[in-house]
DNA sequence: CACCCCATTCGATGAATGTCGAACATCGCT
DNA sequence: AGCGATGTTCGACATTCATCGAATGGGGTG
């Protein structure tokens, strides 16, 4: 079969300048993703599937895709994992304040705590 | 017959404590009605039809709504005319820097400009 | 009153979206 | 090689959504 140690399809990350700041509003607007989202702000780096979400695999792969194309995170190929960083110095640079106020916003005034999924 | 002023169905408002960040980012990831929100950042109150958009009335009615029932803006009848305004301390309040770090980043590097829109 | 203006409401419609199950791919381990 | 764990891709399906045209309503003015 053709060559072995191609990693699947790269992964499409936009350039910081390309990030387009409706398109981070939109994958923000969803409660699975918002979770997502704050589970990696408290916490740097995690694989997919230790997200406390309650949906499919392949609905979980979905969220992280419009994630990763609106530019909100990262996913780098680790072995058979996948583990994901928030862009959160490049969105910074970008969008300054932007994710750090709705990010404040969502954790509520009692500061962050652990994060609870609602649905 | 006292006060001739009864218009229709009173609008309705969310309270402050009632506004979903969730709902309000969703408000805001659409081009047509981030462009009414930018105008009216600019400028603090203005009648529906004076916006710089290009769709059908009814199209631009649907988007108050969205923007009204979100909490983004409040909207009251004057006259014939119908009065837009950002809910800006109400929001300053629940989601502290939320709608400046956005509006900000919308406005680009450039500051604070006439809006132009991007369909 | 008749007319015009501004905005809303009501379908209808096509596109986008969130969800799932099944099948596939890749890696690590036995 | 075989197997299990982890994610992705591929339809499929139902819902949401942005958009329009036509009809409606309320207010002011001639």
């Amino acid at each position: 079969m053709p060559r072995s140690h191609q990693r699947r399809a790269p992964l499409y990350h936009p350039e910081p300048e390309e990030i387009d700041l409706l398109d981070v509003l939109h994958a923000l607007a969803d409660p699975t993703r918002m979770t997502i989202v704050r589970t990696l702000w408290a916490e740097p780096e995690r694989a997919c599937g230790t997200f406390p979400v309650d949906v499919a695999p392949s609905t979980l792969s979905h969220h992280f895709k419009v994630l990763r194309e609106s530019g909100v995170i990262r996913q780098r190929g680790e072995a058979n994992r996948r583990l994901n960083e928030l862009r959160r110095e490049e969105l910074q640079q970008r969008f300054p304040g932007v994710l750090d106020a709705i990010l404040a916003a969502a954790a509520g005034p009692a500061g962050p705590g652990p994060v609870a999924q609602e649905d």
